[in-house]
DNA sequence: ATTAAATGAGACAAAAATGTCTCATGTCAA
DNA sequence: TTGACATGAGACATTTTTGTCTCATTTAAT
């Protein structure tokens, strides 16, 4: 619990402000330091220029993802089962995620696209190691499955958001979407042969 | 070929507002101009507000999605197989379907909103059609199924601009991904059991 | 050649957003 | 109580964005 809310201000603007720019991309500062029940002098003396904010909440966004994962894969010895138990943990920041992927204008920051760089070398090693061990199809692409995770995380959010799903099932259903599609699977076929 | 781009001005203005404000949600009407090669003047003149422009893209977004099903589905008889179609057919106005995702702040035009209201009904038809059918797991909900399927278009869309994969096998792979998963599939075994 | 339509150039005002002040107020700890 | 500290209230200048003019210039059709 130690990065996920701290109930400080500076925590209440950024919580704040993934909620609100994940809604409406174009909020002010205005309306994202209401959001967070604070004015808006609050949010530049605690945060700083705009540019300050969307960085410092890429960077808890990447700190969340990071402890997710790391407590995740504790104890997991296949990469499939590292990367299945990623998939769920990962499920409660997806708005976090969201942020991150609806805001590529960010990535240019170069403190995130190091942390961003990071986050993806994992991930590959992870697939790599996942396919060499015959659990992931190795014609799929390590870039296609890593942004069909973080699609997948999409997925779950808008729905845990639409308040179709309770959040508990929503890692269960996205571990299943993304490792194991939606169809009834018979005798083994699958659709691209190999 | 007659929603995808008619190489007016107006098409030539919503076109160039997607790619744009994909990458930079808040990019202003002079840049959306600029990127279309014309003056904001023009834009003004053609589309009117920002509001309208919006309003158009997403209208357009909406159009083209309509086309590319209803094209896809033709000749298809089980539902699965329209549904594996709509996929793959939806890849190439990825990129509009993104947009679409990116600005929840549209849905609240009455117009866009009964249009997506109509697709998401069709949609789900063709889901409980599949799941009466026995080729998709009922337990999933179909607020699920209908967001992972625009989840993995927006992967689609990703890659396919980060440059990793061909156009053609984008499709190919949207449709594995949500209907099979990424894993080998090894004696029917599915994830949730049943 | 002439006209009509579309676009650019340039300017303009109004609105909105941003960042920074000063001063007042409240709150918590010593 | 006092004194540091965080926040609110209010104002301010600056910048950006937006929407609308007018008047040229181009282009295509007649």
């Amino acid at each position: 619990m130690s990065t996920l809310q701290n109930n400080t201000t500076k925590d209440k603007l950024l919580e704040a402000a993934v909620r609100v720019l994940n809604a409406q991309p174009r909020a002010s500062l205005a309306d994202i330091a209401e959001a967070a029940g604070v004015k808006r002098v609050t949010l530049h003396r605690v945060i700083g220029t705009r540019e300050e904010l969307l960085r410092d909440v890429a960077l808890r966004a990447l700190e969340q993802m990071d402890e997710a994962c790391l407590n995740a894969v504790k104890g997991k010895r296949k990469a499939i089962e590292q990367l299945k138990a990623i998939v769920g943990a990962l499920v409660p920041c997806a708005d976090s995620c969201h942020f991150l992927w609806k805001n590529p204008d960010i990535w240019q920051e170069p403190e995130i696209a190091r942390e961003i760089e990071r986050h993806n070398t994992v991930l590959c090693e992870l697939v790599d190691r996942a396919k060499q061990e015959g659990d992931i199809l190795s014609l799929i692409p390590n870039s296609w499955i890593i942004a069909s995770l973080d699609a997948v995380l999409y997925a779950a959010a808008s729905t845990a958001k639409a308040g179709n799903i309770a959040s508990n099932d929503a890692s269960t259903l996205a571990v299943q979407t993304l490792f194991g599609g939606i169809t009834k699977k018979v005798k083994g076929a699958t659709l691209l042969g190999a």
